[in-house]
DNA sequence: AGCCTGTGCACCGTGAAAGCG
DNA sequence: CCGCTTTCACGGTGCACAGGC
């Protein structure tokens, strides 16, 4: 089972080898006539080019090194969809990887990289930055003069934090997520700002509680949560689905005793029990914004380009108790 | 800012770039002390092998495509982190793609392909055969002589049909999912078997329903099928939420006035309230076969090799009410 | 001459076989 | 046989150039 090359081809058509390169690629030099043929005999022939060898001799390759650890936040299939759709109608194919192989990465197989997770390590970010490769970022990075699309943080944090506030539920408690994700900073940041502007007089941190973005310490801390406050803002859906169980065991009902707003609008907020109301990011918009600074990045290098911001969306559903608006 | 080649680092020591070559694979025909030198430069000069140029002179790949379209269901992040560890230590390098670029996976950058995904078209089975890579299905193919990894599914059926029939709830709703799906097919012929053993007489179809794997089309059928049924044998996680959801709207309580059971024990089942009752695979134990069975396509090819089968675990949660068991 | 079509060849980075003291 | 070098091949690219009208 041999791999056609070119030559084969070549010689079918009765003629050169470059000339077979040129129709192939479009480019000038052969008539529309010789062109037609050659394309035709590749076609039937089931060409496909060898990529290594294309990446060899021209030095560039159209291939884009995702780099995505685990699929349960934001990141969602959704994204993933849309952002494959996006280079590759920019004209580069996008792998996803799970770990940063420095023989992978450092090998020239990949034109750059689209960091699509979250808490980069210091040790993994001096592996990207040693590349000097094209690098964009989708979560925050503690590189800020670096290509980025961020999620606009403070305004979605906003957003949830408005919600909350038209609950009948008034005892907040914030659940907050790793301390060293930039996006944990800049929600925390904002919505401290707007709790001590509500509440002024009253600290803060005796309300914020960090759960590490994960279900299990959630988990452990929300009958301790539940018989303190009513109604939690969390930093992603992950915690809120722990709030919900730790709710259910107690008898009380999302929604109707205590409310919750989320973050992420995951596939866990629409099917959850009552529905979760949760912040989310539209894909199809961070796909493209990806791959526009993955773009300025190839033509620039990734420093000082300046950061995206997406815009986030308000996803309302059963989770948190409204008062009841006196309007005729 | 120039990639390192060994042109460089034989350079530097002074030798040809065979001798370079033969140092850097740990081949024979280098002095002990020669090589020493090589290797202390390739690591000075942080020398990372062009990995198309080795494809090239090579022949052959280390890369592995992992063709994965979702991440919602039984491929979870687990998965792909063990997958990632056991190519890994099997010498390949992982990657995922979640279209069938026939430019990609025809291009000889991959070894071979593992299949990590549900339902392949018979367009992409056409491609897929008509490389003649190696190739490994975790998710069930048409094509039975092709090297395989499934999921017992006529175990796990069967169990999650017995820990139903523990329920106090007896009015049984087999909710199944896409007809075309070899999952699918298993396990519905499986659980008709075991529901016309226990009802004889009675006809099996008025039980079943298709929502075909998904939440809307299951969420539809909800407050129908809560008016008839109260125990539930879902094909997978996301209808069982959905069944969940429908009975949280009638003010029914899971566990309580109803029975169900789902299937890939996700992300879904441990954090919905109550706990969803799921059968689930290792997702280790998975990756291991995979990496094998792959082994087994590269040396013999990917037909005529027998399929392993995974055998299912049951997570018992808290979705099933039991009846009462007079043991004292 | 000037334009168009097609060819020869050096080159990319690596690996393997053959050669040589 | 050891230790190293020379040479070529891998598949494709694209410049420089040749030949025809």
């Amino acid at each position: 089972m041999k791999h056609i090359t070119m030559k084969d081809i070549a010689k079918e058509a009765g003629v050169s080898l470059a000339t077979v390169s040129y129709a192939l690629n479009g480019n000038t030099g052969v008539s529309a006539a010789m062109r037609q043929k050659i394309l035709q005999i590749a076609e039937e022939f089931q060409y496909v080019p060898h990529m290594s060898a294309q990446i060899l001799a021209r030095k560039t390759t159209p291939i884009v090194c995702g780099l995505v650890r685990s699929f349960s936040g934001v990141f969602s299939n959704e994204l993933w969809d849309e952002m494959q759709d996006e280079f590759q109608k920019a004209g580069y194919l996008l792998v996803a990887v799970n770990r940063l192989l420095p023989e992978l990465i450092g090998s020239d197989l990949f034109r750059g990289i689209v960091v699509l997770d979250f808490d980069i390590t210091d040790q993994e970010q001096a592996i990207i930055d040693a590349l000097h490769a094209p690098t964009v970022y989708l979560v925050g990075t503690h590189s800020p003069a670096k290509a980025q699309v961020m999620m606009d943080n403070q305004q979605a944090i906003t957003l949830a934090y408005g919600e909350l506030a038209k609950s009948v539920h008034q005892r907040l408690c914030i659940l907050s997520g790793r301390e060293t994700s930039i996006n944990n900073y800049e929600r925390l940041n904002t919505v401290k700002k707007l709790y001590s502007r509500d509440h002024p007089g009253t600290d803060v941190d005796s309300v914020v509680f960090s759960a590490d973005f994960s279900y299990a310490n959630a988990y452990d801390m929300s009958a301790d949560l539940l018989a303190r406050f009513d109604s939690f803002l969390c930093f992603n859906d992950v915690m809120a689905m722990a709030i919900y169980k730790g709710a259910f065991e107690k008898g009380l009902v999302v929604g109707r005793d205590l409310s919750i707003s989320g973050f992420d609008n995951s596939i866990l907020a629409f099917s959850a029990s009552p529905g979760l109301t949760s912040v989310g990011f539209d894909g199809h918009q961070w796909a493209q914004e990806a791959v526009h600074q993955f773009k300025a990045a190839v033509r620039h290098g990734s420093d000082n380009i300046p950061a995206t911001l997406i815009s986030p969306t308000m996803n309302v559903r059963e989770s948190i108790r409204y008062k009841e608006i006196s309007e005729n």
